[in-house]
DNA sequence: TACCGCATGTAAACGGTTACATGATTAC
DNA sequence: GTAATCATGTAACCGTTTACATGCGGTA
């Protein structure tokens, strides 16, 4: 029922079709997980029936009408209480982007919370892959030394941009 | 029939049970799919019926016996051909990092190829990422703006370590 | 004329997870 | 004693994709 709520959040910045929700995230292919139709359109009918959504037929002279979804008050609840639930502990790219995107149903604190989970499962994998580079020195040959250097590139990476994005965070608390 | 080839994979480098094949994976679970037993076992079942790998059963005292699998001429010729099939264009993470973890079983060329095309991917990907900023300026408040803003992070630092592990290729090949 | 983008939907098939069942050994 | 690790397996369930069906408007 995940992508229930993607659906949600995405309703949450403004009005939308089935086809809108699934072309605004084309272009994100690679961070997250871009629903087909054969689940889209289903799911907005699961939606409609739970009255997280409402339905606005749209009619357009020559063209068919389009079926704007927008979200409702108990779908607004039911993706902040979602949102809110403690996030699970080996979390893919995927699963953090994706959440991220609903970042503007977040609380400030909701936000730095999370950015600040993530920074310490981060930083857990990191550790993990360091430790074992040490007590597996190099085994068969440099098999999967590979992935181990590109987890370890990718982590760091990541934990900087984390420790960045917090600090803006907290400069914008601080003015305001 | 994905994780039929990650088994594959993993058994080039050595021999195991159905057990160590998950085990291997475990601190590697935010970059790769670890696949539960109960599609592991199956699968192993299959590949054995489809004589990709053969079972040796290793008796131990008191301990119940370990089914030990190993990959079979066939088996190494399937994943050869799997590995060597064009990569679609918006890989994740996960599924770039599931092959690379194959690596060994690639040629050296094949190893470059699989980079480089990555690479262009990565490119593409971080190109498309800077045109949206460029065309919706800050749209609804900063509401995308992180996801945004993470994926270039992230983007830029793979097109280092990329560029990175292939320099370090071609220095290797001039050696020999 | 033919293809691409817009737009909505359904049914079958598929791949995978969850939950269950079992049992021994080792470490706290 | 009891929890964790090692070790193997099955069956029901579930969410998703694939393939199909339909149709209009604009463009190459």
């Amino acid at each position: 029922m995940n992508i229930r709520y993607l659906i949600l959040g995405l309703l949450t910045r403004k009005p939308m079709t089935g086809y809108d929700v699934k072309s605004s995230l084309e272009d994100l292919k690679w961070l997250v997980d871009v629903p087909s139709y054969g689940s889209l359109y289903p799911a907005l009918h699961g939606l409609l029936e739970d009255e997280m959504v409402t339905l606005t037929v749209v009619p357009r002279e020559g063209k068919p009408s389009r079926k704007v979804y927008s979200i409702t008050e108990s779908g607004s609840k039911a993706l902040q209480d979602w949102l809110h639930q403690p996030v699970e502990s080996d979390t893919s790219q995927k699963a953090f982007v994706t959440r991220l995107l609903l970042a503007g149903s977040f609380s400030q604190d909701g936000l730095r919370d999370y950015l600040e989970q993530r920074l310490g499962q981060t930083s857990d994998h990191r550790s993990a892959l360091e430790r074992r580079i040490v007590s597996q020195p190099d085994a068969s040959g440099g098999l999967e030394s590979l992935v181990v250097e590109y987890g370890l590139a990718i982590a760091s990476a990541e934990i900087l941009w984390l420790e960045n994005a917090l600090a803006r965070l907290s400069d914008q608390a601080n003015a305001a």
